[in-house]
DNA sequence: TCATTAAATTGTT
DNA sequence: AACAATTTAATGA
């Protein structure tokens, strides 16, 4: 509803700029490059900041980026021209994503949208396309994430049938709190209840209560503009059978 | 650095 | 959807 005439991807091109020396820290497969591939990379990474609701990439537009989230949060869905929005995934910082359609050459099958104001990090398709055939840490990296995802989109379709809402907030939380697919999170994830719902499919207010629930039995941290993880093992376990809810 | 104000977020109904 | 309470961010003295 609140969609620009500039996609994200034209605003990379448009209106992006080179990365700080701060804002590389959030890159978190350029520390395994060899300098020289490093060097590459950072000749023709750009980052732009995209506003809330700004749509970054669009199903059916051809990709010409890999990328990455600095800071912000962004959502992916891939809801289809039927109007069936079946996945929603948030992206936090330290997450970057697009690698499966780079390799297979094909259209963006995914709609991403900003929930917030974010920096978005961009690599071109020829860089990306360079660096596997130049580096084997790229290359593990690349593999060692197409992975984890697959196994983030099996727990992402096992939520959707999650009936109870505290279930489904514990296990979207910790999709979130994945320590590979999104180093830049930490413990502390920010993130809004408001955005929360939106992403688990809650209202906001249902999402306040799930989160205390949660809070009492100690698994997480409600902060104001974030939630703290103290125990991300019980969060991805959060009533499956064998569980105690002490 | 501190006080004031506006905006954002939370907790609740 | 609406409300009050709380926290943060911004502003200026």
């Amino acid at each position: 509803m609140n969609e620009r005439m500039v996609s994200g991807l034209a605003a990379l091109r448009s209106r992006s700029r080179a990365p700080r020396a701060d804002e590389l820290k959030g890159v978190p497969w350029l520390a395994v490059l060899e300098p020289a591939h490093a060097r590459r990379v950072l000749d023709d990474l750009r980052v732009v900041e995209v506003q809330a609701g700004e749509v970054v990439c669009r199903v059916g537009r051809a990709p010409s980026f890999w990328l990455g989230v600095l800071d912000g949060l962004l959502k992916m869905s891939n809801d289809t021209a039927l109007g069936i929005p079946i996945t929603f995934t948030g992206i936090p910082p330290g997450g970057w994503f697009g690698e499966g359609t780079l390799l297979k050459r094909e259209p963006y099958r995914y709609n991403i949208l900003a929930l917030r104001r974010s920096l978005v990090a961009g690599l071109t398709v020829g860089t990306f396309d360079w660096l596997l055939d130049h580096s084997f840490a790229f290359n593990r990296f690349v593999m060692l994430q197409l992975n984890e995802r697959l196994g983030q989109f099996i727990g992402a379709r096992e939520i959707d049938r999650l009936t109870q809402p505290d279930q489904r907030v514990a296990r979207s939380l910790a999709a979130l709190f994945h320590p590979t697919l999104y180093p830049g999170v930490g413990r502390l994830l920010r993130i809004t209840q408001h955005e929360l719902g939106y992403l688990v499919g809650l209202s906001r207010q249902r999402v306040n209560r799930s989160l205390t629930t949660l809070q009492a039995q100690g698994v997480i941290v409600v902060e104001y503009g974030g939630v703290r993880v103290l125990d991300l093992q019980r969060l991805r376990l959060y009533g499956a059978q064998g569980q105690t809810p002490s």
